[in-house]
Parts: C-alpha cells; structure tokens; sequence
DNA sequence: AGAATTGTCGACCGGTCCAGTGGGGATTGT
DNA sequence: ACAATCCCCACTGGACCGGTCGACAATTCT
C-alpha cells in the first residue's frame, strides 16, 4: 500500500503539470491543497522534499509559489514512489535499487524471491512506464470526454 | 513493502509444500521455524490464521503438526497475500477486490488513480499467476540447479 | 521603511500497526 | 499419567504515519 504521502505527492504534480500546461509558472501551497483536498501543512512538507529532490523549485514572497523544475516528460511515476516510498519491490531481497538480504536459509535457492522479483519488475515496468506528462494528458483526456473543464482553463470558475 | 508475516507465511507454505511432494503428511510449527529461520512462537500464529482461513490442516498431540488442506495447485500466491497483508493495489480506490474512495475530489477524472490501476493489475497477475506448486517446482529445480538436496529428500542431513 | 505574502524548517504528537514474546489450555499418542 | 503439539489470548516495545504548530527567511507591494 502507497502511503498517503506519495498518493499526495502525485495529485499535486498532476495539479502542476496541468498548471504549465496552462501557461501558469507558479502555483501556490494552499491553492493546491484546497483543489486536491489535502492538508495544508503536510502539502508543504511534501512540496519541500519534491523541490529538495530536484523534482521542484519554488519562489517565496508574494507572487511565489511552486512549479516543476524540468520537463514533465522527464519525471517518471516510478521515481516519485521510490522517492517518497522507498523501494518498489515487495520484499527486500528483491529490490533492485534496494538490494538487502532477508532472513531466508539460503536466497538462491528460495522460490519465493523468484516470484517477488518477477512482482517488482512488473511493477517497476508499470510504474517506470509512465512519465508525469502522461498523467497529465491522461487526467485532460478524462476531463474532455466528461465535458468538465479541467483545472486552469478558462471557464473553470 | 510486503508484512515479515506474509513473507514467513509463503516461505512456510513451500516448505510444506515440499513435505507435501516427499509424501511427509504432517510436519511440526518448530522444524518449519527451525529450518525457515523464522521465530517459532510468531509462525505459530501465522500458520493458525492459515488453517483458519483454509489453507491449511492440522493435527494436535504427538505426531502432529501442520500440512496443506488442498492441493498446492489450487492456492494462488497472490491469494496468500491478500490474505496476509490485505489488497494488492497501491491505492484504495484501485482495488478491486477491497475498493474504498480516496480523498481526490473526482475519482473518474484523476489521472493518478488511472495509471494505479494498471500498477494494481499487473502486480495481480503476476500474484495470482502464480501457485503454490510453481514455487515448490521452481524451489526444487533452483535445488537441481546447485547440486543441493532439497528439504525433506533422503541425502538430507 | 514597513507590512503582507509565501515558502522553509524543526519540533512535536497521538494513533496505529508490526514483529515478537509469554503463558496457559486443549488434544492426542504412548 | 505423561509428553508432545497445536490453540489462543494478552501484551509490549518500537517504528512509522498523518498531521499540526510556531517561528523564521525571502520577496514583493505600498
């Protein structure tokens, strides 16, 4: 299970990415937190690490805000996650970024592990697949075909 | 990240699952614990919920111990841990089998949950691809392999 | 210059869950 | 009777998670 941090994390660089994608340089904390429903406070430290991570940059005082630091393209989900869940693999033994030995007798020889590095890899396939610019395209696409206006457009209210 | 428990659990049941495959119908919690490395008092409770659940029978008194109540084929790895560690997807609101709303505001319009669904389904057929006895033939062959008898064969120690 | 705005940073906290331990009871075989 | 073995419940120490608070630093507006 993701943990409320990185599931967080993702809508709000959704929410950003929609905001380049308007021509919008820079969103502030609470403006993200009140369309995402997220609180206010936890948004900030999870905005902090993204932007300490490279994944941000941000300017304060009035006008401030915060946007993505390169291109959507190149900011892949799978990287999200591991930054702010660790490791993708279901157990450590099968980590390939994370590697650290379990406490089986004798990993080579375990049929477990096998499966769970067949587990990781295609989560990892999955996860790695995707680019925070397909999110994006992905969340517009769902907005088109329900006749909704999408964040940041004009006739949003 | 998957529970130690769940870990402990499906290396308890290729080991019965080898006993299984040697003809030994009943082998003790203590001599699984011992050869698995796993704490015994912990594995106990574990096999307990197993043979709650049905994977698992058991026998009480001298000679006891536990086996597995239908035949390995039919138990799904994927089926283990959701039993263990609950819903396979990374997100609630993109479970199939324990589906609950997130906090997004509009769940069919959320990018996120779109791309969690494709991570929650292939994680499941990868899981659920997978029995029992494809871990124990895998076991036995990675056994093979290194020129190593496997648990409960005659050259065993 | 000073006030307002906005990100930065560190501390803290209550709750939950996990991994593991302990002890006693029930059942079965010898 | 006795020993072996599973059954069951209670508990605990620690980690982590989700979230809050308060003060500070940078920037901009007036």
């Amino acid at each position: 299970m993701m943990s409320r941090r990185c599931e967080y994390a993702l809508r709000a660089l959704v929410d950003l990415g929609l905001a380049r994608e308007a021509g919008r340089p820079l969103v502030r904390v609470q403006e993200i937190a009140g369309r995402e429903r997220i609180p206010g406070k936890f948004l900030e430290q999870i905005l902090l690490q993204l932007r300490k991570a490279g994944v941000l940059r941000s300017r304060r005082g009035r006008g401030g805000g915060y946007a993505l630091a390169r291109s959507h393209r190149s900011v892949r989900v799978g990287a999200v996650v591991r930054l702010l869940d660790g490791p993708l693999a279901p157990i450590s033994c099968a980590s390939r970024t994370a590697y650290a030995p379990c406490s089986c007798p004798e990993e080579d020889l375990c049929g477990v592990r096998l499966v769970m590095i067949e587990a990781r890899n295609s989560i990892a396939a999955t996860l790695d697949g995707y680019t925070l610019a397909d999110l994006v395209r992905r969340t517009l696409a769902a907005h088109r075909r329900a006749h909704r206006p999408p964040p940041f457009s004009e006739e949003e209210v």
